[in-house]
DNA sequence: CGGTTCACG
DNA sequence: GACGTACGTGAACCGA
């Protein structure tokens, strides 16, 4: 694999490679990718060495653009001693070390390049861009083409004609965050920089590079210096006559820090003349080597690449063994455990199908040492910086986006992410490394009661340069349940993508296993308490806005939140991981803080008039019957007192047949209250209306109301992402997953619900869905026929229980069959359903044993569930969400047969949760492709809630449908069809 | 702030 | 064999 060594000229093409710029992005390319191809079995991390290759060969097989390379160089930097830090001994002063992660890989890197026949090209105290620099020169004037290989804006000064820069395509074409290929030109350049590749150096000279920390003059950016580059032509003649600038500041800073212009000019400036080590002729590319390029690529276990190099050379991939040096040493391969298994396959629909069983094999080392490495850096509350400024600010932006992910907290004046005002945000970088950014702190001392603290950042500006990197593809948000924070940004329209949550990815790998709180995080995994938000803020009666707090304090507890987060997102991207839980992660979880935000931020109309009219209703009713209990009490007491109640039915009237709570106190529920009116007795029938009523207009009719928002004349519930142990979902504030429905009376509550004027409301849901779930996983056939044929299902099962038939059935035993069928999905005991029918437990033990006979399946369902919660003390939904039940373990049977229950009941709700989720994540995207403007508003667990414009209601109804009554697939072929009734109407009401 | 009750799936 | 009971939520109210 020699050629001749040969000077490049007329006709050649001369391919430079910025190598280490490239090893850079591929690693925090690679961190985002799935990290079991980050690995090698022996947990030597390769993921940025794997991307390297790729590009590599790509490079030398196809060229770049249809021309393929005579003279090829991957350069390198030889070390941190660059020339420059003579001249400016801060040059890249502020660079922190490389990640761990990383260090093995440069060597790596280099071997890669001498396994595919290359050389390595370095040099003592020239960067990999001098030397680029003077071979582009040279080959330039011998007439050959350059091709540059980089992203790195540094060589865009070199571009000229016969010269262009080509940033490859990074990693896998279809993972996250990963960009196409592009080639820049001259064009390229002067939207970068606003002048033409021959004044880069200029206007560098003038706007400095923070990531480089190359000092410029302060108050001039790449515009500004582009603007004064292009008046006055150069950087010198600029300086000569900086005395001719109009804006008094500029024109000082100019005169004043003409040195530093100069100083930073040389820094930037390219050495075109480096004297070679390595001559040029010596860069004529030889070709792949291709048996060396599979010896090494086999010694790093890239498999596929592997293949596809032996592929295109015709050699026996097994005639090659793997490079001796490189590869795992014997010993340690044989205790390695298996690789795990590959990952999901993507389909058309672009979800994911779940990967295989959980990856049991993954060593649990990778996450130990990476929560060693973070406990062992201490929190340091007084080490977080204050920005005081935007330029402070800025060189912010460009670490974060140099790092290409950053942790991110907002502080606000309220916990209703809608009616809060931003005041400040926090940014984290590297553990113990973190800043809080103060906006619209108020002094309260101030005499006016509205002035603002010193020292704080202009918001406007401020947001705009938030707006860089929350918006920014390239650099990955990190939060700590980032709705809330995704909702703030939202009221600036700042969007938020992509993003990380660590309150999800906690919920994905401990779900059962406590809350998902950041401070019981940080307790429960880092050691650390953060500082309270109370501490800070007080609480009831003393709590302050975050704009009143001072903003040193401020910053110790803002920062942290983000050191915290940051922190915790190191911890879990590796559990999560290593755990087998990207794939639920990633289509389950993540996706939906974006589809919940937009429906929190849209919030639901209601008529106001409707409720209070209701109110009005329900107090007068409430008040005749509160007069008639008095009455028949004879006494007057307070009919919401359970306690006293219970002593004026089961004391003073002496009703035979009371029970008592587990705190001895009389129980008055409406179960109770109702079989005593059964008996004909008025007072307890009376009660149960009063309670009624009274629960309507205190919980729903009176309070509805106040949550409306002022802004959006609507109301904006909450939803809770992490909240249950199965997966679904909570709302609150106020809860719009309880509106009454159940009763006449509390329909009318749904009438209020309605859609925003020339709009209706879809309300969309699913058919027996949780029924249909356990026909699925516990493979019942006749419930599984009954649903694709459409029957009855209660109807069916009472058919096949005592054997009559569907037509004619009495209503009674439908009424206990379909009881049973709930009762199995709840754990069914003879008690539950004893107590539920109102029948004797021996009946109801009859009736369950009966079913156990006619469906045997089930059977063994609850007790597979029962036997995996013991053996792993969780079990899983069918998509591979998991449920962790600790208390499994318990000696108390009573407890342990309650969590049983709760097993067999989990995979079922569980199961039916995840569904919806995945038909929530895909539905705007369906709804914008078939050309529809219906907007989600509201989820009820097995139900979504649209609204819709009029005009569009009957092209939207099918797409919902369809939507959720494919969400299973393709990562799931359910034995039964899911159904799916959705309906219009101007109001919840009609419409459900 | 825990207990009780009740609205929903 | 004991043990308390259907599964999952959130909100209002009482009373210490």
């Amino acid at each position: 694999m020699t050629s001749a060594p040969r000077a490049p000229g007329q006709g050649d093409h001369v391919f430079l490679v910025d190598g280490s710029s490239f090893i850079f992005r591929a690693y925090f390319q690679s961190i985002n990718q799935d990290a079991r191809y980050n690995y090698r079995s022996d947990r030597l991390p390769t993921g940025a060495v794997r991307l390297f290759c790729n590009v590599l060969h790509k490079m030398i097989k196809e060229g770049v653009m249809g021309k393929k390379p005579t003279h090829l160089a991957i350069i390198f930097d030889k070390s941190e001693d660059s020339f420059r830090k003579e001249i400016y001994p801060d040059y890249k002063g502020h660079r922190p070390p490389p990640p761990e992660e990383l260090v093995p890989q440069f060597p790596l890197m280099r071997d890669a390049v001498r396994a595919f026949g290359l050389r390595p090209v370095e040099q003592i105290r020239y960067e990999a861009d001098d030397l680029i620099a003077t071979y582009c020169v040279m080959s330039v004037r011998a007439g050959a083409d350059v091709t540059i290989v980089s992203a790195d804006k540094d060589l865009m000064q070199l571009i000229q004609p016969g010269v262009v820069m080509f940033d490859p395509a990074s990693g896998d074409q279809k993972a996250k965050g990963s960009r196409p290929e592009r080639l820049i030109g001259e064009a390229e350049v002067f939207e970068k920089f606003g002048v033409t590749p021959d004044k880069v150096v200029d206007v560098q000279a003038l706007a400095g590079d923070s990531t480089d920390n190359v000092p410029g003059v302060p108050g001039i950016g790449v515009k500004t210096a582009a603007q004064l580059i292009n008046e006055y032509g150069d950087l010198e003649s600029l300086l000569a006559r900086a005395g001719e600038i109009k804006q008094e500041k500029r024109r000082e800073n100019l005169i004043e820090h003409a040195g530093l212009a100069r100083i930073s000019r040389e820094l930037v400036k390219l050495v075109t003349d480096v004297k070679l080590e390595t001559p040029i002729e010596d860069l004529i590319a030889p070709g792949l080597d291709a048996k060396g390029a599979i010896a090494f690529l086999k010694a790093m276990e890239f498999s596929t690449l592997t293949r596809r190099i032996a592929e295109d050379s015709g050699l026996n991939l097994d005639d090659i063994p793997p490079d001796e040096k490189l590869k795992i040493p014997d010993s340690d391969f044989s205790v390695a455990p298996a690789r795990p298994a590959a990952k999901a396959v993507i389909d058309t629909t672009g979800l994911p199908v779940p990967a295989g069983p959980a990856d049991a094999g993954t060593p649990a080392a990778l996450v130990e040492s990476v929560k060693a490495g973070l406990i062992a850096i201490p929190f340091k509350t007084d080490s977080y910086e204050t920005i005081g400024s935007l330029e402070a600010l800025d060189a912010w932006v460009a670490r974060a986006r140099e790092q290409g992910y950053v942790a991110f907290d907002t502080e606000t004046t309220s916990l209703d992410a809608l009616q809060a005002d931003l005041v400040g945000f926090s940014l984290a970088l590297e553990p113990g490394h973190a800043c809080y950014v103060p906006l619209r702190h108020r002094d309260k001392a101030d005499l006016f009661g509205g002035g603002t603290m010193a020292g704080q950042v202009d918001p406007v500006e401020a947001v705009k340069r938030l707006r860089l990197i929350l918006e920014d593809p390239s650099i990955l948000k990190i939060g700590q349940n980032l709705k809330y924070d995704t909702l703030v940004m939202g009221e600036q329209a700042v969007k938020v993508a992509p993003y990380d949550d660590t309150m999800l990815m906690s919920y994905v790998v401990d779900g059962g296993r406590g809350n998902h709180g950041m401070d019981e995080l940080s307790v429960r995994h880092l050691g650390h308490k953060p500082i309270a938000f109370s501490e800070v803020c007080g609480s009831g009666k003393s709590l302050i806005g975050f704009d009143q707090v001072p903003i040193e304090r401020a910053t110790a507890y803002a920062a942290e939140d983000a050191d915290v987060t940051l922190r915790l997102w190191l911890l879990f991207k590796a559990r999560v991981v290593a755990e087998g839980m990207t794939t639920i992660y990633e289509t389950l979880e993540r996706p939906l803080v974006t589809v919940l935000a937009n429906m929190e931020s849209r919030g639901i109309m209601i008529d106001r008039q409707i409720l209070a009219r209701l109110s009005g209703e329900f107090a007068q009713s409430a008040a005749r019957l509160e007069a008639e209990i008095h009455e028949l009490a004879g006494e007057t007491f307070n009919v919401g007192s359970p306690k006293q109640l219970g002593d004026i039915l089961f004391g003073k009237m002496g009703i035979p047949g009371g029970k008592k709570t587990a705190t001895g106190q009389w129980a008055t529920s409406a179960q109770i209250l109702e079989d005593l009116a059964d008996q004909g007795l008025e007072l307890p029938r009376r009660i149960v209306n009063w309670r009624q009523l009274t629960k309507l207009k205190s919980t729903y009719t009176d309070a509805l109301p106040t949550y409306v928002n002022p802004k959006s004349g609507r109301v904006h519930t909450s939803y809770s992402l992490a909240a249950t142990t199965t997966g679904r979902l909570s709302s609150s504030e106020p809860n719009l997953q309880n509106i009454p429905v159940r009763t006449e009376e509390g329909r009318k509550i749904r009438t209020a619900f309605i859609a925003a004027p020339g709009c209706k409301l879809i309300s969309a849901d699913y058919s027996q869905i949780e029924l249909r779930v356990l026909a699925h996983v516990a493979d019942i056939p006749q419930l599984t026929k009954a649903f694709d044929e459409g029957v009855d299902i209660h109807a069916m099962t009472a058919s096949e229980m005592f054997g009559v038939p569907v037509a004619g059935m009495d209503p009674l035993v439908r009424r206990r069959a379909k009881a049973i069928n709930f009762g199995i999905i709840y754990g069914i005991s003879a008690f539950g359903l004893a107590n539920q029918l109102s029948i004797p437990r021996e009946e109801a033990g009859a009736y369950i044993k009966k079913y156990f006979e006619r469906f045997p399946g089930i059977r063994d369902y609850m007790d597979r569930m029962k036997a995996e919660c013991r053996a792993n003390g969780f079990v899983s939904t069918i998509f591979g969400r998991k449920m962790n039940f600790p208390a499994i373990e318990s000696k108390n049977p009573s407890e342990r047969s309650f969590v049983e229950r709760q097993a067999i009941n989990a995979p079922i709700q569980g199961s039916a949760a995840d569904i919806i989720r995945r038909a929530m994540a895909r539905m705007d995207q369906a709804l914008v492709k078939a050309g529809l403007s219906a907007k989600m508003l509201l989820q009820v667990h097995d139900e979504l809630v649209f609204e819709a414009p009029e005009e569009e209601v009957e092209a939207t109804l099918p797409v919902v449908a369809r939507v959720m009554e494919g969400a299973a697939l393709p990562a799931l072929a359910l034995k039964v069809p899911l159904q799916v009734d959705a309906r219009a109407a101007h109001n919840w009401e009609e419409a459900h």
